[in-house]
DNA sequence: CGAACTATTGAACTAGGTCAAACCCAGTGG
DNA sequence: CCACTGGGTTTGACCTAGTTCAATAGTTCG
């Protein structure tokens, strides 16, 4: 769903022409510039004008919309090599926080819309991202409607498997904390790590630290596969 | 599978050169089928290829996902006017079904693909579209993460209201029925009408039944709103 | 070591769900 | 014209998943 290369470029590159392009701002990446933040920096905050988008190099970022009254909901979370704020409208309408020390290439969005109306291929892409963001949207909506505690937390688990996986095995990196994995399933802290607290008791999964931040092994795929569609409590 | 029974075919539009165009799929009138659907069809189900979109010329449209054990997530209501299964991969995510009587406009995608591909300014007005679609997706996902039942009941008037006026006051259509809501708003039918019947008690709203369907008429236009925010029960 | 977090655990509470009965029509048929 | 049927809606009584509040335990950093 989202663009995931493994590498990590730091600088102004000049792709190969041989290569294939990597992401679709490959070809902007010229006039790109390599930005480091460190833990829980604001990039834009809802409201801003939408100059630039991103591409994160390493780190992680958290999109999240803020209510009156403190509630939090963490819309998505992006990861190394995951592309955001393009299809945004001309004022953000979310807040995008690093969730520990990350590096992002930054583009023109200006420039992005200009690569767009005069390649196609680029515009398909970029509508083809929004297709796909739109579908994960979605999919989270089925989550947060009508999926119980439990199986949230096992789909996202599973979902971090995929996206952030760390060597072979099942180890997953959780770089947020407790609060923003709750303020992004639609529960709380304590929900969030009773379940956690349950699946290590089941055997399901170890729990543990690493470089950067809270490690989970899955120790069972398969019961926590269950677990994700199962409305079981 | 596609359209099971009770389909009539209008006929072709013949919009007319005059006008400017008044969707993003005017250019594509002409090769368009007019269909209409009885109550509760299927317009396509989910994992069917994506051959056509549709404009809805008039009737309403859920588009639903539907889970293993019988629980169900309406992830939007389209209404008259309203343009879907543009922004879609290329099998479907979610299965279209009517809620009442409709009638709509079935453009083929292909179509449409060549025309953006052909055309910028149409390839950015899908790609708005995509952008809009996304939006209002995240603003659901905040709706269904954090906010009350009452909340939730509060803001999908407004929306209706917004979306479906019947004459200048604060008259709404509601076409669908109380499960269709439910499942929209992650609640049960139950929790509707007990906030319903409430908001009739308080004097905020009043229902009765119009011919497409049930009615409210917003009353009280500002405790509505003042609901939608407040996380009071 | 101590301050400031964040994570974990426990106990009590409640928003909303579940189950079940009553109600209200619209449509059908006598 | 009225009774009957079958669907959605409304209401009530009870229940539970998940929250809230509160106390404890690690962790990080000076």
């Amino acid at each position: 769903m989202f663009v995931s290369s493994q590498l990590i470029e730091i600088g102004h590159d000049t792709p190969h022409a041989a290569f294939p392009p990597l992401h679709p701002l490959a070809a902007l990446d010229a006039t790109a510039a390599t930005i480091c933040f460190d833990k829980d920096r604001t990039l834009f905050a809802e409201g801003d004008p939408a100059t630039y988008c991103y591409r994160i190099l390493g780190g992680a970022v958290r999109m999240v919309k803020q209510m009156e009254d403190g509630r939090r909901q963490v819309v998505e979370f992006l990861l190394a090599g995951d592309l955001f704020a393009i299809n945004a409208p001309d004022h953000h309408s979310l807040t995008a926080e690093t969730v520990i020390a990350t590096t992002v290439c930054r583009y023109r969005r200006s420039a992005v819309e200009a690569l767009a109306d005069r390649d196609p291929a680029t515009a398909r892409r970029l509508r083809a991202l929004a297709v796909a963001e739109l579908g994960q949207a979605r999919a989270r909506l089925v989550l947060l409607g009508r999926r119980t505690a439990s199986e949230r937390l096992a789909q996202f688990l599973l979902e971090m498997e995929r996206r952030a996986p760390r060597g072979g095995a099942g180890r997953v990196v959780l770089p947020m904390g407790r609060a923003d994995i709750a303020d992004h399933l639609g529960l709380t802290p304590e929900t969030v790590c009773r379940l956690l607290t349950g699946l290590r008791h089941d055997g399901t999964i170890g729990t543990g630290r690493g470089i950067d931040g809270a490690e989970v092994m899955i120790l069972d795929p398969d019961a926590l596969a269950a677990l994700a569609t199962a409305p079981r409590h």
